[in-house]
DNA sequence: ATAGATATAAAGATCATCTATATATTTATT
DNA sequence: AATAAATATATAGATGATCTTTATATCTAT
């Protein structure tokens, strides 16, 4: 068997699409909405670009994971609804178990430096 | 006071970094050495390629967090044995603070999935 | 003598984010 | 009524760190 090389560019696409999935668990949001979510439940730790989240919308989309709808807000106002699909919710599980085995292997290295 | 953006792919340098430091906690090692380290320490998970691996050291030398000395080791070879600076043990426990905080907010978001 | 493992190095390709810009609506201010 | 600021979505192009590939050389086992 082949160990899979650890693919850092794609763990960072993965760890901001499980964040965004794992914002729409309680229910639909729009992108501003989801962003700004996303920054207060962190702290402020964690911030999209608006370059950075719609593109990213627009591919889990694509991929299925979630499904968007316009919505009629005002008399003129669209927004884009996003709500996870049953993909998006088997993704979002398999990958927050694989971020927690991550992170458990990081600090098994690097806890070292405390205590 | 403007808080910094989310920056991703420095994220990930600095995760590479982090973990190439606090290899290097324990004594010096050479290039491939650590490498090693770090596959077996982690359970096959964090693997560097060459290409990745060589130029962080040679990053993380010029910027004077490890040291550098090539080493004679049989009668011909050469190996280069990399030692941590006091600036390098500075820069570790000020990152691994950052990840495990980095790490709590996300699974402050994250968590919701399981239990 | 040869092959495979060990060891370091660097050039170029890849690709996801980041910056910047564009467009439009809603709300608050003057 | 006019203007500014906040809200909201979208995309093109620049950036930059890793990944792939290739090169070079030594040591060990067969």
């Amino acid at each position: 068997m082949i160990k899979p090389q650890l693919d850092i560019p794609l763990l960072t696409k993965q760890f901001n699409e499980t964040l965004i999935l794992a914002i729409l668990v309680d229910g639909k949001k729009h992108g501003y909405q989801l962003a700004l979510e996303i920054e207060e439940k962190s702290g402020g730790l964690f911030r999209f670009n608006h370059g950075t989240l719609y593109p990213i919308l627009h591919r889990l989309e694509k991929e299925k994971l979630i499904r968007g709808a316009w919505k009629q807000e005002g008399p003129k106002r669209q927004r884009k609804y996003y709500t996870l699909t049953s993909a998006g919710k088997k993704y979002l599980a398999v990958h927050v178990a694989q971020w927690r085995e991550f992170f458990t292997q990081f600090f098994n290295i690097a806890g070292v430096i405390e205590g």
